[in-house]
RNA sequence: GCCCAGGUAGCUCAGUUGGUAGAGCAGCGGACUGAAAAUCCGCGUGUCGGUGGUUCGAAUCCGCCCCUGGGCA
């Protein structure tokens, strides 16, 4: 009997009867799994980079009020926007719910956009060190300071492998590819070859990746953004800039706060602002699409076009 | 009505003394192994307002017409 539940007996997937639906932005994806979760009576859990911080509530869409009574929500802004949330952060997070057992009894709903969580979960990640704080912000300095070009010349001479992989542009690659190998002496590239495990049932879950019609998106992503601005986008701006975060952090980077703050600070329109956010929405979209579309493996169920997706088709 | 400044890519504009055009943004496609709403790579998509003329050759020069903005009436 296939029962809900975590599967310790070792190996593959602990998490069974998961049902994993990926979606861009404002695609529709957190009712259809509200909708599911009601059907099922299993919780939603998020796999969304942006909607872990707490503060952004109505920039990131986070479900709230009675989405919330309707079914337990787990990983929603659970992070403080000070802290640097990762993958690597994320998955810990869903183990120590598996191993808690709120992951079973019913499947447990993963729903979001972020195509890098949903491979973590898939095939699970190697087990990297953690960065000193020292060695991260030196590289990120020197990334700064000395540009993207220059930093790979240097991985260049001290992992030639890892440094062919990447372009010479891609400062970000190259300053972890820099940092992994200070902090543990060791090739990224041979860190990386050590595939974690699964963490789901891969017979037993269910892959769905919802593929809106592009037109029908940018039109959505408009009026949801206009939403946001009436919902209190702007105090929640002015709540997150009271923090005084470092401009780098993640979480700082939600699509509309750097628009909105400039907005807020008169260096351009507040007009001119909404409509930048909606374009990086537009862009970011695109981006999400392009890794699902790719990405993605067949056993993914791809629905969607004109018609909005249906709990009741899954 | 007259004078001036403009009409070139979806938008804002560049285009030297005539040789059928190119930037930024937008858009499109792609990559992606611990910042992923991040980061990076590739691609010009065009009746040069219209029409007649000069010329081997016109976005470039000339005439007329249309449109937009400003000024004078």
């Amino acid at each position: 009997m296939a029962t809900s539940g975590i599967d310790k007996s070792g190996g593959e997937g602990r998490i069974r009867n998961a049902i994993l639906i990926a979606g861009p932005t404002a695609s529709g994806k957190s009712r259809l799994a509200l909708d599911l979760a009601e059907r099922r009576g299993g919780a939603v859990v998020n796999a969304d980079s942006m909607q872990v911080y707490s503060i952004l509530d109505v920039l990131t869409a986070r479900p709230g009020g009675d989405d919330l009574r309707r079914a337990p929500h787990l990983l929603y802004g659970h992070v403080a926007p000070g802290v640097a949330y990762s993958t690597g952060a994320w998955l810990r997070d869903v183990i120590s719910l598996a191993d808690s057992g709120r992951l079973s009894g019913s499947p447990p709903i993963f729903v979001g956009g972020t195509g890098l969580y949903f491979r973590a979960l898939e095939e699970g990640i190697s087990e990297m060190p953690d960065i000193p704080n020292q060695i991260r912000e030196r590289w990120r300095y020197e990334l700064a300071d000395k540009g993207a070009e220059k930093l790979h010349r240097i991985l260049m001479r001290e992992d030639p492998r890892a440094a062919m992989m990447l372009r010479a542009g891609d400062g970000q690659r190259i300053v972890r590819a820099l940092e992994v190998l200070e902090t543990s002496g060791r090739s990224i590239l041979d860190w990386q070859a050590e595939r974690g495990k699964p963490l789901i049932d891969r017979e037993s879950a269910r892959f769905v990746v919802i593929e809106p019609d592009r037109a029908d998106l940018v039109a959505r992503i408009d009026r949801r953004f206009d939403g946001m601005i009436e919902a209190g986008a702007l105090e929640e701006v002015k709540a997150l800039a009271a923090l005084n975060l470092d401009p780098q952090l993640p979480a700082m980077k939600a699509i509309g706060v750097r628009e909105i703050q400039a907005a807020l600070a008169g260096e351009i329109a507040m007009a001119e602002a909404i409509e930048r956010a909606k374009i990086a929405t537009r862009q970011y979209a695109k981006r999400q699409s392009t890794w699902f579309r790719n990405q993605l493996g067949p056993h993914w169920l791809r629905i969607g076009g004109a018609d909005a997706p249906q709990a009741r088709d899954l």
